[in-house]
DNA sequence: TCTTGCACCTCTAGCCGCTAGAGGATGTAG
DNA sequence: CTACATCCTCTAGCGGCTAGAGGTGCAAGA
């Protein structure tokens, strides 16, 4: 088993070095055997265990959830219910920010496309920031 | 001119109290007269520019580009080129993100669909979690 | 008048998920 | 042996609030 420092770790793993000594202090990662010299020594199941974890934090996962996820993964003989559970709540989550982000888009648009270029005093984007009562509302 | 404690401030504008002190602490809001007791006492201006506020950071601006509008506001022969500018950088925001999010969407729906509620060790949730050689690689 | 009880005040600390920097030790190449 | 990169620990900071402690102000009811 080939032992690696935790620069590597960091080149392999795309997590950047400060944020594996964070998952470490946070209890997401195991606290890893030591060199002679204090320095942290990983192994490829660290590896993968850090892969997984930040494939989930790019899916937009809550280091709680994750959490919750490694334990699962752990023990593979559970039901994936969990597992299930806490994807799709993450994916309502999802569909829910996707939602407003398009109603925010459509009100943005709205005053882009208004501002005549002039002056503040004529501002469209101004002049809805002032006045929530011009938008369309779609944004709560 | 009625005056307003922050109480009815908050609201009327449907900013929380502390929040209204906390704008006021960095800046946004300016600093109101006190009544004898030293309490805060607002005046219509302070709602408009308060709704003005949560206007904005509804629609996601950060603080430093509310600065900016608001000191615009505030100078109405300046051009408007520059909120212009703001509301457009947020609306190339948006879309990004919009866009990266359905790619997420996407992902999730194709985890969730494929566990078959089965025990972990089988689970397409995990799995795709553990290696993301198995998706879309949309999501950067 | 007194007291109840809410709203207000200031101040500090905490949330999430990192990121940055100080100040020092270790490891490696020339 | 000397550079120099990389590692170590520790503390503090980011944004945008939110929560709580511990105290004061104020209006209304008994």
């Amino acid at each position: 088993m080939k032992k690696i420092t935790i620069g590597e770790a960091s080149r392999k793993s795309g997590v950047k070095v400060p944020t594996i000594r964070y998952y470490e202090s946070i209890g997401l990662l195991p606290e890893p055997n030591r060199s002679e010299g204090n320095q942290r020594s990983y192994e490829p199941a660290d590896l993968r265990r850090l892969a997984f974890i930040r494939h989930a934090r790019e899916l937009g996962f809550e280091v709680e959830a994750i959490r919750a996820l490694l334990t699962l993964q752990d023990d593979p003989h559970q039901s994936c219910a969990s597992a299930d559970a806490i994807a799709k709540a993450r994916l309502v989550e999802v569909e829910q920010r996707i939602r407003s982000l398009i109603a925010l888009k459509a009100e943005l648009e709205l005053m882009v496309e208004g501002c005549g270029h002039g002056r503040v005093d004529r501002c469209r984007v101004i002049e809805v920031l002032a006045d929530h009562g011009q938008c369309s509302h779609a944004h709560h």
